[in-house]
DNA sequence: CCGGTCTTCTACCTGCCGTAGAATCCGCGG
DNA sequence: CCGCGGATTCTACGGCAGGTAGAAGACCGG
């Protein structure tokens, strides 16, 4: 997995809490405190996309950005590339379960019985 | 926290793997296969010192070098600081737990109910 | 005290990323 | 159908991280 810049991360950012696809213009509007140029803006992007982070549609003059898949996603992608690291993945799990907070252990823990519960019943995952 | 290079993960691995400290020479060896100039190997094991990932201790004329954390440790640290980056943590475990295997799945859950049991009668972690 | 290590300093190169100007392209309004 | 103005592409530069290693200095053991 390509890893993102700090710029590139603040576009994604940008990209992931709008509703639908921005230009670049729009883009570069809401980083307007950075006060970039329109064209890094459009080089940023062009990145991106060839990164596969992004894909485009022209939409008369301009192509408007939207993420190809959604940052939850992506931290849940990022997550396991992490974890695969890791030679004995169940320490690593245990190292990260035991520091979770109890609220975040909760949401695992729901999410995990759901996501057993499914794979329970169709094909396996594993 | 400081990201690591091919090179330097590398280093790190040997040195997770040992049961003990190596000098530089040592894990040289370990990466023979790469045939690198041992100042190359002192030089990527300094960075790492500074980045924090290593201890040295002098032992006679060598320095013998030992993580400061273990592999599962780091793995562990390194999801939470990836989770971190989500807006919406639950999405994100969410979407991790529907990823994970149905082996490491379980491994987490016992984890999880470990750690919850722990804090449940202890001080609460969040 | 000498020699051979080990270490430190310094340096080069490459690739990634932030940044942006110049040139080109192209759709829209007239 | 033409030209304008914005959008895109091309190209480029500087900085930093990391891989790589030589030269020179420090230092321990014999």
């Amino acid at each position: 997995m390509l890893r993102l810049g700090e710029l590139e991360r603040a576009v994604m950012d940008v990209l992931w809490g709008a509703p639908e696809p921005l230009t670049a213009r729009q883009v570069a509007g809401f980083l307007a405190s950075r006060d970039l140029a329109l064209t890094t803006v459009l080089t940023v992007l062009s990145r991106l996309e060839h990164k596969g982070y992004l894909r485009r549609a022209r939409d008369g003059r301009a192509h408007h950005y939207g993420p190809t898949s959604s940052r939850e996603d992506h931290v849940a992608v990022l997550m396991h590339e992490v974890l695969g690291a890791a030679s004995d993945r169940n320490a690593a799990l245990a190292g990260f379960a035991g520091q979770v907070s109890r609220e975040d252990a909760e949401a695992l823990q729901s999410a995990l019985a759901e996501a057993l519960r499914r794979s329970g019943k169709g094909a396996a995952t594993a």
